[in-house]
DNA sequence: GTGTAATTTGACCAAATGGTCAAGATGCAA
DNA sequence: TTGCATCTTGACCATTTGGTCAAATTACAC
């Protein structure tokens, strides 16, 4: 679990949670994420939290020392999934299936969790206060070395040319759009992700499109 | 311009503002863009535009009668430079061309105005309480218009069969990626669009991208 | 210069909100 | 049942903040 340098403990008895706590703890930081995902750090309030969460404002704060605190909770929490695709990216494999498996992915990810994606979008555009570490450390990290097995295959003549790092943001761009941008899409276009016919669609717009672009063929996609 | 609905004037010789107003109301969009679009509507204090504005809360209230109020005039003063570029896709032009500089206006908006990418990007993630009508009206038809524009250049063969409005979906992503997640792309790579080089680079990489994507190729571009 | 309208401000208010605290309710081991 | 630790809450407080208002200052037409 990436470390968000938690100050105070939060945890009673350190290590194992009772029953109560861990039910309430579950029960709050589902509240804080649709609470802080729709109207940010700022705009969310305690009191809001509390009750999406079936507790008073106190018990919230039993629980959780500071609005803040509650905050860098949720970052956590949902951080370690939300970074996970990029992970699975195998070297291994052959450039088209790594690709059109991680834009899938991630386009599931959008559709699974959008308010994830909302949170960690408000969090980066407000300069990234909590997770600015995060993303200088560990994600830096992931990037280069994925970039690194991206170039491999470029080197190895399996795909056109391009900026390994640029690829990867094109994949977060596109596909986090639809989550981040949904209200506007669904102004658009009448629907969105939860739709399933929608979705086929992005997908393979999506893939069609970068797979295309970087010189590959969608692999045939067997659901 | 764009309406937003307004309710009240907050102009009290309608039509002509005397130069002491022009400037006034200048300046505290200027701030009122700054501060929203890195604080959110919420996290936005009145009194902090006021003080960048360089004058005391009290008179930017004289000009603007709420906080809504000035965060309407801020969305509406950014959304139409901000939805410019669109139109001037050319039912007429080559798909390459018109698709290169279509791509390019949007970074350099992105590189430009990244204040004004964030704004709309919170505006729209809290669910555009404020535009949602000017998405379902105005834009919508818009990218209605643009997409037949793309849709006739399939049609004639001039380009992969794509779906238009995923395409200009992409495009919107990928280039305002640039200016909403510029810290994390910072983060990452110690660059933005600001360094001209790595303005450079991305331009080409979304550019090739893209229209190898939907078959075709770059053209050669004469800065 | 005079007078009126426009501009500017500090003092003030009410509501919202994050957080504290002491007291009470509940769970549970013996 | 008893006793203690855990859990829960309402009352309360301090601060922040959007907004009002009357008074003061300034701009400008005559």
């Amino acid at each position: 679990m990436m470390s968000l340098g938690g100050q105070a403990s939060d945890t009673p008895k350190n290590g194992g949670l009772s029953r109560i706590q861990e039910r309430n703890r579950s029960l709050i930081l589902d509240a804080a994420l649709s609470e802080f995902s729709r109207k940010g750090f700022s705009g969310a309030t305690v009191e809001r939290i509390a009750a999406e969460a079936g507790m008073s404002k106190s018990n919230l704060l039993y629980y959780f020392s500071s609005k803040e605190a509650i905050y860098k909770a949720t970052l956590a929490h949902i951080l370690e999934v939300w970074l996970a695709p990029l992970k699975t990216l195998d070297p291994g494999g052959e450039p088209a299936r790594e690709l059109a498996a991680y834009i899938r992915q991630k386009i599931e990810m959008s559709a699974t969790f959008p308010e994830a994606s909302r949170l960690f979008a408000n969090e980066v555009m407000q300069g990234a206060p909590q997770i600015l570490p995060i993303l200088e450390g560990d994600l830096r990290r992931l990037v280069s070395e994925k970039s690194r097995v991206i170039q491999d295959w470029i080197d190895a003549g399996k795909m056109r040319q391009v900026d390994p790092v640029q690829l990867i943001f094109m994949i977060w761009a596109t596909t986090q759009h639809y989550a981040d941008f949904s209200i506007q899409i669904r102004a658009l276009t009448g629907k969105d992700l939860s739709d399933p016919v929608f979705f086929k669609e992005t997908e393979t717009s999506i893939t069609t499109l970068i797979l295309n672009g970087v010189g590959l063929t969608a692999p045939g996609n067997d659901d």
